[in-house]
DNA sequence: GGACGTTTTTGATAAATGTCACAGATTTAG
DNA sequence: CTAAATCTGTGACATTTATCAAAAACGTCC
């Protein structure tokens, strides 16, 4: 049988925890596959959120639509990253974010439902998503210093927390990420560039 | 045998699980109580954080103090909240934060080791707190997005969050927390009373 | 009840960031 | 490969927020 559980999920795992080849079987047996085109949404404001998502290619963006039309990045998911709206999730309300693809994405889910089984049967796999959830309240914590600081130091941090990963993003995202305008940041650029 | 453990923690618990009274026993036993007067600290700056702990009384401010000397709080703790710095905890390297006493506090706090031997003997307990954590990230989340929006809607945030407790905070560690001076938040209140 | 220390308010001014308009640059689609 | 669409850089100006200084309000301790 030919497992249809991306490798990169299974090193992420076996990271934290390690499983025999029975759990690993009941963990991708819960995991559906899905592709996703440049620009297509994982979710939309206004539905109920009902999976947790794992990137195994290609990259994400979560963001709010404010009232005046103006989108606010709260968080990008790229390979290796587990992206979700938890608020919804967990709360099974309409969500008020759009999760959208940056490129071409391929994830892999799992159902709220099939998660909470899975933990009856595996209780290490809570450790598991235990340890991956204590990961990003870090970044976030990190993030909400960052958010009162000025806007370079603003960009600063987002290089040394994306690093690599910032020329798959567009600038304009980067900014709405960093909530600066998009004229701000390219000014800013400029300066440190001229400054080094 | 008298229980030493606070009934808001033990009504805490049994709002996610339910543990018989061997295992509030076991728990009991790894809680120790601290008070500590105004401006006292829980945790300073370069110290490794070694507990987690639970306000029963009080509240506490969570802040980092930058190369200018300004204060940016990220975290407010009051009754029935655990507040630690994970960062330092899970890593064990030292922290940049300090936490710091607004009001007479009395915590119960546990250590990460005897949380880890707790989180073996009783596993449900780490469903409390992964259900714990997940709600602190989601509140997090949440202030993410108002952290870039502007000041006065940030402040009308910090309203709903936090509710009743406004009043024990004072202003200044309200503008700290939203990322604004405390003359900006004066004059925001300002125009809110004649608005209204 | 006063005197002291702290916090909040207010005003004048400076700095940072946003807005709008448009020109280049870059990417995308046919 | 070219045209259209999208993204980025730049300038002039508006708005928001910070800074600094001082006065008013508040709290606390004798």
């Amino acid at each position: 049988m030919i497992t249809a559980m991306n490798e990169l999920l299974r090193d992420h795992i076996a990271q934290h925890i390690s499983l025999d080849s029975a759990e690993l079987q009941l963990v991708e047996a819960a995991l559906e596959q899905r592709t996703l085109k440049k620009n297509d949404y994982l979710l939309s404001e206004g539905q109920v959120c009902n999976y947790e998502y794992f990137v195994i290619k290609g990259g994400l963006r979560q963001y709010e639509v404010d009232p005046n039309g103006r989108e606010i990045i709260i968080h990008f998911g790229f390979e290796n990253w587990w992206i979700t709206d938890k608020q919804s999730l967990y709360s099974q309300r309409p969500s008020i974010y759009y999760i959208e693809a940056l490129e071409e994405t391929d994830v892999l889910r799992i159902s709220r439902e099939d998660l909470a089984c899975l933990s009856v049967k595996i209780p290490r796999l809570e450790r598991y998503f235990h340890q991956v959830l204590q990961q990003s309240s870090v970044m976030w914590q990190t993030k909400i210093l960052y958010l009162q600081k000025p806007a370079e130091q603003r960009y600063l941090m987002f290089r040394e927390m994306y690093g690599s990963i910032e020329q798959r993003i567009s600038q304009q995202h980067v900014a709405a990420y960093l909530g600066i305008t998009r004229e701000t940041l390219s000014r800013i650029k400029g300066q440190l560039l001229k400054r080094q």
